[in-house]
DNA sequence: CAGATAATTAGATAGTTGTCAATATATCCA
DNA sequence: TGGATATATTGACAACTATCTAATTATCTG
């Protein structure tokens, strides 16, 4: 029993065989839109606006940025499948994508396992 | 009882207050340089080789793209905290930061639980 | 030291991105 | 219909990026 320690989970190495191309195409997307600072911070206040998301309007102060930038921004999530927006009236309601981050999330995972 | 459902973690906001610019900085950094397809499979070539790691001159051909692209690739690795290298003769070996994802990790974690 | 191999740096170029002001579009309401 | 408000698009510009070839630097070996 030498030591105590046997083999577990963490010996499995990731998966079989290494990143396809079009994996790592589709992963780049969703890394690219998280990778710029104001898009991380709208996306964290999307996020904690919960499934009543959050009104685009109100995000234009808090982050700094002139009303085209923060659109650019939210089209830029949208398009990389983090968020969806629904109208209400002449206001856009903007809340996270279930899942969105799945693929993200098994990537990463598997680094800090 | 009614339905068995009650509050869980779940249901506890991310953190109490929204991204700081500097955070959100910090991550963006990770996250960029993770946003593109070679350096993805660059840094899961690199995973996989574990603790012995992986010489770069063996990354080139897989990777289909010249030997100083690999070698710029492989720099913004290591400048955003992700690979370290250990020299060996003329040979570099690669290899993955331990932690160097944990925030990230912990931000995507919010998203997907 | 000289040659060989590995890696970095330099320089160039085409493409992408973040930002803003100005303009356009959409929707509501009186 | 016309004004008010919210959002998107356009056009511009500076900064950054991915890639290559060519040249440079580093390290080992004979």
């Amino acid at each position: 029993m030498y030591g105590g320690r046997v083999a577990t989970s963490k010996a499995i190495p990731l998966t079989k065989r290494p990143l396809t191309d079009s994996s790592a195409n589709e992963l780049a997307i969703v890394f690219a839109a998280l990778a710029d600072p104001v898009r991380l911070r709208l996306f964290d206040l999307v996020r904690r606006a919960g499934s009543t998301g959050v009104c685009s309007c109100d995000l234009v102060e808090p982050l700094e940025r002139s009303q085209p930038t923060i659109s650019h921004h939210l089209k830029v999530l949208r398009e990389a499948g983090l968020v969806e927006s629904r109208r209400e009236g002449t206001w856009l309601w903007y809340s996270v994508v279930a899942d969105a981050l799945t693929n993200a999330d098994t990537f990463i995972s598997h680094a800090t396992k």
